[in-house]
DNA sequence: GTTATATTTGAGCAATCATTCAAGTGTAAT
DNA sequence: ATTACACTTGAATGATTGCTCAAATATAAC
């Protein structure tokens, strides 16, 4: 098998095991694949991704949120729940106003590199 | 309204534009935030960040990623059609194999910073 | 041509999800 | 206590999604 030769040989019965092997060991563990899903998946809805590039910029509370983002405030709290649990805002209790933030900025950093994607599209 | 004060003042008829408009300026595009969170949701599903995280090592035909990863062809195929058509990744007919190669290495960038993201999760 | 293999594709299905609506909680003002 | 307001929550619903299965396409070997 000299360099330059494709070594794939692939049929049900005879995948190439060595390719196969070799990838799978440089590959990151399943679990740890799961839980990236899972924070790319928080970013993946437009409502979501709206709250949080909200947050980015100051705290705001739910009904701030709500007319920004022109969703109705239930559908602003679902969401925000599940942002909590997630652990990617906090709250804060100001009267009968409910403040949220980011916990973390380094969600800043994905939407940024997100967007050099897109605007470097050919 | 000095520095410190809270100016948000929310309710159903009252909410705080100063705030409100003060965000929505500096908020960006609403569109650009679609884009954004498409491609996010490329990265969302397991099954596609796995594919993905495989073609960043090196290319591979259809056949071996559904060995490596573990998930029948057809659904293999039914992702990476989805993948293709979003250009995270180009595929190369050989004889009767395919091999899939990824367009773009930003996306690795994204995956790297997920990562740590979730390394530093106390 | 026929057969075998590698991949694609469409229909169907169960599961997940984002929103709405209605009812609930908690705080503050009267 | 009662009323009003800010927000939360649970159930219901329509839409989307990831997979399977079966059939189709494409290339190669015979």
């Amino acid at each position: 098998m000299g360099a330059g030769t494709i070594s794939t040989i692939c049929s049900v019965n005879a995948i190439d095991q060595e390719t196969v092997t070799r990838v799978g060991l440089r590959m990151s563990d399943i679990n740890q694949t799961i839980l990236a899903a899972e924070l790319f998946k928080v970013l993946s809805d437009p409502t979501r991704l709206r709250i949080v590039q909200a947050l980015l910029i100051e705290e705001l509370c739910v009904c701030d949120i709500s007319a920004l983002i022109k969703i109705s405030i239930s559908a602003i709290s679902h969401q925000l729940r599940l942002l909590r649990s997630m652990k990617i805002v906090k709250n804060r209790k100001q009267g009968k106003m409910v403040y949220y933030s980011l916990t973390d900025e380094h969600i800043r950093e994905l939407i940024n590199i997100a967007d050099e994607h897109i605007h470097e599209e050919r």
